[in-house]
DNA sequence: CTACTCTATAACCAAATGGTTATGGATGAT
DNA sequence: ATCATCCATAACCATTTGGTTATAGAGTAG
């Protein structure tokens, strides 16, 4: 992947699990990798390099306190991917296709038959 | 990647720039694949790669018209995903957090010192 | 300074991803 | 029937991803 924007780099951290627990993680407080590792399975080497991944994406910022490295959610990111999936709000639903369908046959020519419905 | 759930494919679907102007053009209409190839510098086997992850996602569906096959948008899971992540709508904004710190500082104790503010 | 704790990095591996070219298959037209 | 069109599939390749174990590094404590 060329990780090509900021919203690549979001999504593709959001494709993953165990990313998704982390982040779920940190919903209730900043923690340590430690802390973080020990609901899951893998070592603390993946974790590690799953935080990295949601750093790299702005999803976390870490800091240090003591040998510890404390993760904290940074959710600005999934506000701006929010905003781009929104875009889409309009085709939720086929109501509005059907919407824009009625209209289009009143506007553009009157009495139009129902073909027109299969834009193509 | 396991692929466990739909949310998983979803948003990996979308960790791809030409798979999400393959989105944004289908906003416009349905199209077959030669249309959607057009604007790509790539090759037509590869469009239709990505137009099966998209159709994996369920973020499209495929209908056959002549020898054509026609690309059709569905949103729907873009709304499951959209609604994943307002979850973290609550941390967008800083001022969350420190309104929290403020509440339990109060609460839970009177005149803690700002050494709780850092949440472990 | 030494030892300990916590985490990052290195080196490696299997599998997935994103692309290619070449070819095959389904459908419509002549 | 044959041919043309549109698309999918196969086979292949380089890179990325997500995991491993082993080791190094940064910071604290004694």
């Amino acid at each position: 992947m060329v990780m090509d924007d900021q919203l690549t780099a979001v999504f593709a951290a959001l494709a993953d699990p165990t990313r998704r627990a982390l982040l779920q993680r940190l919903t209730e407080s900043d923690a340590n990798v430690a802390e973080l590792a020990a609901p899951f399975e893998m070592s603390q080497p993946a974790i590690s390099k799953h935080l990295r991944v949601l750093e790299g994406a702005g999803l976390i910022t870490r800091s240090r306190h003591a040998t510890a490295r404390f993760s904290h959610l940074e959710a600005e990111p999934l506000r701006e991917a929010t905003e781009y999936m929104e875009k889409y709000k309009r085709f939720w639903t086929k109501s509005f296709d059907k919407l824009d369908a009625a209209l289009a046959a009143y506007t553009e020519q009157p009495h139009t038959t129902e073909e027109e419905e299969n834009n193509a």
